[in-house]
RNA sequence: GUGGUCGUAGCUCAGCUGGUAGAGCACUCGGUUGUGGUCCGAGAUGUCGCGGGUUCGAGCCCCGUCGAUCACCCCA
C-alpha cells in the first residue's frame, strides 16, 4: 500500500521544530494579550458568502483561492481564507458590539487559500491576529501596529521593516481610482495585465516585472487625494509612531490584498525570506461591518503570518530562549514507580520534568538526559530513596550538588531562571 | 493556473558512458556492573517518490504522475 502524504502545500510541524513554532506563536499572542486583547476562537470554516462579501470579489482570494465545498445540507461552506471577516461576522451575531467599544480580540488558528505553494507560502497557513472594533482613533491604529511590532522585538527580530500609508476614505478612493484609470488608460498592457487592472487598478503597483514597474512610475499616487480628514489622522500616526519608537517607512504604493481596506494600511515585510517578503499586516476597515450586515463601526487589525514569522527567525539565526524545555530529567534505576511519582509531584508545581521509561540502562538513560535538552538531570536509585538525598546534575557543566528530595522542588524553582516564563 | 530545478537509509548526500546501492551524521547494543557529551567496536535500516515504456539488464534513458523547491500571477 502505497505510502500516505500529507496535501499539497501544507505546512507542518513536529518536534523539534515545533517547540519553536509554538514559541513563535505564543510569544506574538502574549504582545496581544498584554494589551488587553481576549481571545476569539472562531470556525475554521464560514458561509462562502462572508468571505465573498467581506473580502472583495475582485479580490484573488476570493476569485480563485478559496476551497469551496457543500456540505450535506446543499449550503456552500469555504474554509477561511483570513481571520476578519470571521470575527465580524461573530461579533455581528452575537452583539458583542452593544457593549464597550473598543472590542479588542485576538485570533490564532490555520487558514487556508488554494495558491501553487512556494518558499513561505503554503495552502493551510497560520496566523496571529488582533482585531480592534468600534474607535476611530489613531491611537488603537498605533496600539495595533505596536502589538505586532513588541511582538518582533521580542522574538529578537531585526531585518524587518515597518511599511505604512493611507488608503483614505471611500470618497477619496473613488476620486483617485478614476483618476488611475484615466492614467492606466494611457499606457499599453498586455491583455492578462489589462484585465486585472480592469478589475483592481491598484494591483499593478504591486507587479513586479520591471516594464510594469516603469510604466507605472509616473502613476498618480493615492496618497495625494487624501482628503483633510484622513491626511490628518494620517499624520498623527506617524507622530504616535515616531513616538513610540518604532520605525517605518511611507510606502505611498503598497497595496493590500484585500479590499476592505480604508485609512491606515500597513505591512511588515522581512528581508531574508525570499520572494515572499510580508510577515503581516493590517490595518483600517471603516465600510466592513456595515457592509456585513452590522451598525457603521470602524475596526483596525492585523494578521500576523506564523509560518513566515518563523523562517523569519530562523534566517536570522535566532535561537529558542534559555529554559524554555525541560527542567529535569529522571534517570530511573529499578525505581520507575517512585520516579514517576516524583515526576508527577514536580510537574504538578509548574517544573517541566521527563524520566526514562522501560527499564533503560544507565548508560542509555543518560543519554536520553542530554539529548532531551534538560537543564539538570538526577540519578534516582535504591540508595536515593532510602538516604532520601540525590544528586542534582547540571548538564551543561556536568557538576553535581546534593539536594533532598523534599526539597527538590523548591530547589529547581529557585535555580531556574525564568521560571514560569516556559509554562 | 504558468515556467525552471529536483525526488537514493531517519537526516545530508555520493553512485562513472545503463551491469539489481554506498558514505557521513543520527539510532540500538557493547567496551566502562551507578552518570550523558569525546573515543573504539558491533548492529539494524532502503519497494532508489509512484506507474508505465525502451533494454538481455534501469537508481541512471524515455513518457506520465505525485511531491518538494525556486520564480511569475497573488499573498501571511
Amino acid at each position: 500500500m502505497a505510502r500516505f502524504q500529507a496535501p499539497k502545500g501544507v505546512s507542518e510541524y513536529f518536534p523539534d521544530r515545533s517547540t519553536y513554532f509554538d514559541y513563535v506563536r505564543s510569544t506574538i499572542i502574549e504582545s496581544a494579550r498584554v494589551a488587553g486583547y481576549q481571545l476569539m476562537e472562531l470556525p475554521a470554516f464560514e458561509d462562502t458568502e462572508l468571505f465573498s462579501r467581506g473580502v472583495g470579489e475582485s479580490t484573488d482570494v476570493v476569485r480563485k483561492e478559496m476551497y469551496t465545498f457543500e456540505d450535506r445540507g446543499g449550503r456552500s461552506l469555504t474554509l477561511r481564507p483570513e481571520g476578519t471577516a470571521g470575527v465580524m461576522r461573530a461579533v455581528i451575531e452575537h452583539n458583542l458590539d452593544r457593549g464597550q467599544l473598543p472590542v479588542k480580540v485576538y485570533y490564532s488558528g490555520a487558514f487556508f487559500r488554494a495558491e501553487r505553494p512556494q518558499a513561505g507560502r503554503y495552502r493551510q497557513f497560520y496566523q496571529v491576529g488582533i482585531e480592534a472594533i468600534g474607535v476611530a482613533d489613531p491611537r488603537i491604529d498605533v496600539e495595533v501596529i505596536a502589538v505586532a511590532d513588541r511582538a518582533f522585538k521580542e522574538l529578537g527580530l531585526s531585518k524587518y521593516q515597518l511599511e505604512i500609508t493611507s488608503l483614505g476614505d471611500v470618497l477619496t478612493r473613488q476620486n483617485y481610482l478614476k483618476e488611475l484609470r484615466a492614467y492606466i488608460a494611457t499606457i499599453s498592457l498586455d491583455d492578462e495585465t489589462a484585465a486585472r487592472a480592469e478589475l483592481n487598478p491598484l494591483r499593478l503597483f504591486d507587479d513586479k516585472r520591471a516594464e510594469v514597474k516603469s510604466l507605472m512610475s509616473d502613476a498618480p499616487v493615492l496618497m495625494d487625494f487624501l482628503t483633510e480628514e484622513s491626511a490628518k489622522d494620517f499624520a498623527k500616526v506617524q507622530e504616535l509612531l515616531r513616538l513610540l519608537g518604532i520605525d517605518f517607512v511611507i510606502n505611498p504604493r503598497m497595496v493590500r490584498g484585500l479590499d476592505y481596506y480604508t485609512g491606515t494600511a500597513f505591512e511588515f515585510v522581512h528581508s531574508e525570506l525570499g520572494a515572499q517578503t510580508g510577515i503581516g499586516g493590517g490595518g483600517r476597515y471603516d465600510g466592513l461591518m456595515a457592509q456585513l450586515g452590522g451598525q457603521e463601526l470602524s475596526g483596525i487589525g492585523f494578521g500576523l503570518g506564523v509560518d513566515r514569522i518563523l523562517l523569519a527567525c530562523e534566517a536570522e539565526g535566532i535561537a529558542l530562549p534559555e529554559g524554555y524545555g525541560l527542567d529535569l530529567f529522571i534517570v530511573p534505576l529499578g525505581t520507575g514507580d517512585a520516579a514517576l511519582t516524583i515526576a508527577e509531584e514536580l510537574r504538578g508545581r509548574g517544573i517541566h520534568v521527563d524520566l526514562a521509561f522501560g527499564d533503560k540502562a544507565l548508560k542509555g538513560a543518560m543519554k536520553s538526559a542530554d539529548r532531551s535538552g534538560a537543564t539538570y538531570s538526577m540519578v534516582l536509585g535504591a540508595d536515593e530513596l532510602e538516604s532520601g538525598v540525590v544528586a542534582l546534575k547540571e548538564m551543561k557543566t556536568g557538576e553535581s550538588s546534593s539536594v533532598t528530595l523534599s526539597a527538590l522542588a523548591h530547589e529547581l524553582i529557585e535555580r531556574i531562571s525564568n521560571f514560569g516564563e516556559h509554562s
